[in-house]
DNA sequence: ATTGTAAGTTAACAGCGTTTACATCCATCT
DNA sequence: AGATGGATGTAAACGCTGTTAACTTACAAT
């Protein structure tokens, strides 16, 4: 399959430097993310990354955007269980977004960075429009959408709400010293206030 | 008054430094910020800022700790004159978030930008339990508060939706080709949604 | 076999945060 | 008034960063 013989020659830098800025992000938070870091992660000289990469914001835009799909399958996966299970899927879908913001938070940190990355590559603009679906699909059977691009003001609120709180949990002053099941828990509480909105 | 026969002693080089962040920070970003940058601005040597400052990071967290006073001093301003008016104060205070969020983007980044800023630090904690405190203001007539300190699912609710739309705004993919009197006008409309929340 | 190209290396550059040792000024005390 | 000490600024250096240019290696197609 591959040839080991000679290590000139690594064969999946590109990706081997997205998993590094993975470990790295995962450990040490995404502003101790370095291009050399990386690559000596790898075992492979600083300059390589430039094969693969125009410069950092490019290899941290892709980055965000493996994020922003990681979370985007997350929500997908929560979706189809409420509607096999016949429960709400926009709460489920928004529950994932929080946990998952909870759970690597350097990696939801990383998604929306605008100054770290190249926010308006064609690849990363799929990548929010993806996650924009997800939480819109929870609407269609009850709100008509006009503009499936553009959002409805309900759907805008559920997106600002769960961002909002899963911003604040993140960065924020909200339920600092609290454990990850009360900050769930938390966020169960607050989406609920949501439901007199929908429902009327 | 000043002394100003010898350039030696600057007098005022805390706040200067201070300063020279807002306008960098304001005209390149809050990533372009830079101690030598600051201090070359100000026309003094790059180590003089660890005289008044342990490191960057201090710097930035007192910069924040402005950021967020000043976010304050305009949602107390919205607040009164609401009051004043018999205005919905909520509703202004909320508008006055996504607005200051809108005009000065790199003040609102820096604020909740964690790894960047000692977000322990007594300072910068009291200027975000002073901001809270505007958004619990407009609820003590509404709802009755259980513990000042803590959050009802309400005020937490109300928070992240405006936290999470004045983030979408300036980090996301929403309205990102909009003028700002229109994601303004489209705050107006989504926090409406929310009064069903709080007038049930 | 030759050769072209993709993918790696090495060495260098300027700019960054930070530290150390030194210089200067100001306030205070005799 | 003169000495002195602490606060405040400077200069030079450190290792680190992103990035580039010139070079080398390995593979693939002719």
């Amino acid at each position: 399959m591959k040839k080991r013989n000679s290590r000139y020659h690594h064969g999946h830098l590109a990706e081997s430097l997205l998993d590094a800025v993975d470990e790295i992000a995962s450990q040490f938070g995404i502003e101790a993310v370095t291009l050399r870091g990386c690559a000596k992660r790898i075992g492979v000289s600083p300059a390589s990354a430039f094969r693969h990469y125009a410069d950092k914001r490019a290899l941290l835009t892709v980055f965000a955007t493996r994020a922003l799909n990681q979370l985007a399958d997350a929500m997908e996966v929560a979706m189809l269980q409420a509607q096999e299970e016949g429960g709400d899927a926009l709460h489920a879908v928004c529950m994932a977004y929080v946990r998952f913001a909870l759970t690597k938070p350097a990696f939801f940190r990383a998604m929306w960075r605008e100054e770290m990355i190249y926010s308006r590559d064609a690849d990363y603009l799929a990548a929010t429009e993806r996650l924009a679906g997800y939480l819109q699909e929870g609407f269609v059977k009850t709100i008509a959408d006009e503009d499936p691009c553009d959002f409805s003001p309900q759907e805008l609120l559920a997106w600002s709400a769960v961002h909002g709180l899963a911003c604040l949990f993140v960065d924020g002053p909200v339920a600092r010293e609290k454990e990850r099941e009360d900050k769930l828990q938390l966020t169960d509480t607050v989406l609920r206030q949501l439901l007199p909105v929908f429902s009327q």
